[in-house]
RNA sequence: GUGGAUGUAGCUCAGCGGUAGAGUCCCAGAAUGUGGAUCUGGAUGUCGCGGGUUCGACACCCGUCAUCCACCCCA
């Protein structure tokens, strides 16, 4: 006899019980319907690439997470990290196939060989809407808007969306004498909700000595309204240029569409991908900061120039599913359903089998979810099937019923049985209770 | 990749260098067609895994795997 193999899966990855996966589910579908009603269509992609496709613009993190192996031919593959770069190979590879501006939204699992956390993992799944071919603040505004009505269609409407621009930054960086240093400044700036003002000094004046470092916390100092924050940092780096325009303009288009207030003006996210060239987003919930950001992007110009000599200007974000999942539970804000059985057709005598598969029968095509119970067993433990299963109503026939011609109705919620004394009046009662 | 904590029944956790425990859950019966209470009885463990020290290891040591936390980075 062989040793059993323990049954196990890898670090970071997970399976994925039928509660947590209908959870996901709920989310993967209030999600669909957001980003088809501002006009997303879906794509898919492979799980696998050249590593050179992967990789072309990656910096060194990315190259140290990356799952990358030889495939049984001896191809350099590796397993995709995002979304947007498999998008920025898609475009360049079916450009003449598709229209621009070209939208679409993209679910399915990444993977990165990094260290987990709480709503980190090695395999999750990101939600990717993006918006191909144009660079206008009308298509940074519609991610921003999109953001938007994800957040309230998965039940979190207070959303903080927090949006800056590099360009902005840059320009600024070029004032103060410091864009050799700009990719450290970046990284440091960047941490300033997390460390704190006097802890993020400290670090600037390491790199760029006390005085710049004022200059900078002066720069990324938000907190006023989104106008007064622009500003201020449009007079920082210089006066008036087409970056503080940009987001005054989305800005405009935000108010005109009542998210003024979800909107803010946060001038030290920066965003670690160097694919990013214009404005970028993040976004926190209100009740749960400290997980991190669950919808995050920005503007990317030139990603794919690496494939193409066509000009292909993005914008778009991703949601980490998982990480959202994980936040919405924190939070107690995840659906739950106990599952999808609307009614459970009780077994109570194996003989009449064909009479529960009819009226099974009946309930579907009336558009109730129901399933039959396959064997005879205890009526008690039927009812504690069906309530595990989220069934609310239980159909009984036994041979009594059946006797006097009759269907027994039974609602699992407040125990109380009613009798009809036909299928179709069952039926109709059901429609009636279930309103 | 670095540092810290944790790993004992399906779940939540106690425990101690000398025979593995509690609560809960589960199963059966009281109640032979009605699941939320009660009572009675019952089942369940490679003490994460692999080595080592020891007369003896769940306990001590080393390694390993996994989870959580921090760094890094990010969804």
């Amino acid at each position: 006899m062989s040793e059993i193999i323990q049954p196990r899966v890898l670090k970071g990855f997970r399976d994925f019980l039928p509660q947590a996966e209908m959870e996901r589910a709920a989310l993967v579908e209030a999600l669909t319907a957001t980003f088809r009603s501002s006009g997303f269509v879906p794509i898919d992609t492979p799980a696998l690439e050249y590593s050179e496709i992967l990789l072309g613009k990656a910096g060194g993190e990315t190259e140290k997470q990356i799952y990358r192996f030889a495939d049984n031919g001896g191809r350099d593959v590796a397993l995709r990290f995002d979304l947007t770069v498999p998008l920025a190979r898609f475009m360049a590879e079916h450009s003449s196939e598709l229209y621009l501006p070209f939208r679409r939204y993209h679910m399915a699992k990444v993977w990165r060989g990094e260290n987990t956390q709480r709503g980190r993992y090695r395999e999750f799944m990101q939600c990717d809407f993006d918006i191909v071919g144009v660079d206008t603040a009308s298509a940074d505004f519609d991610i921003v808007s999109t953001i938007a009505l994800a957040m309230r269609a998965l039940g979190v409407p207070g959303a903080a969306i927090h949006v800056n621009h590099r360009g902005v930054f840059n320009r600024f960086l070029e004032k103060a004498g410091i864009a050799d240093k700009s990719v450290e400044t970046l990284r440091v700036v960047d941490k300033l909700s997390k460390i704190g003002a006097a802890e993020t000094r400290t670090l600037l004046a390491e790199l760029v000595g006390g005085s710049a470092a004022d200059e900078i916390l002066e720069f990324i100092r938000g907190g006023e309204g989104f106008e007064a924050t622009l500003a201020r940092m449009t007079a920082i780096a210089g006066g008036p240029n087409p970056d503080s325009d940009r987001l005054a303009e989305l800005f405009e288009m935000a108010d005109a569409c009542g998210l003024g207030g979800s909107v803010r003006l946060a001038p030290s996210i920066t965003r670690g991908l160097d694919y990013y060239t214009g404005v970028v987003f993040e976004t926190f919930l209100a009740e749960i900061p400290e997980i991190g950001s669950v919808c995050s992007g920005g503007r990317y110009n030139d990603l794919a120039s690496l494939y193409t000599k066509q000009r292909l200007p993005g914008v778009g974000a991703a949601i980490g599913l998982d990480r959202l999942l994980a936040a919405l539970e924190a939070i107690g804000k995840s659906a739950k359903p106990a599952g999808y059985t609307k009614v459970l057709v009780v077994n109570a005598d194996p003989s009449l089998c064909a009479e529960y598969q009819a009226a099974a029968a009946s309930l579907r095509a009336a558009g109730v979810a129901c399933e039959v119970f396959p064997e005879a067993r205890k009526l008690g433990q039927q009812y504690a099937y069906a309530e595990i299963k989220g069934a609310r109503f239980a159909l009984v026939r036994g041979p009594e019923e059946k006797a006097r011609g009759a269907w027994l109705l039974r609602n699992l919620s407040d125990r109380s049985n009613a009798e009809y004394d036909s299928l179709e009046a069952a039926l109709a009662a059901l429609s009636a209770l279930e309103g």
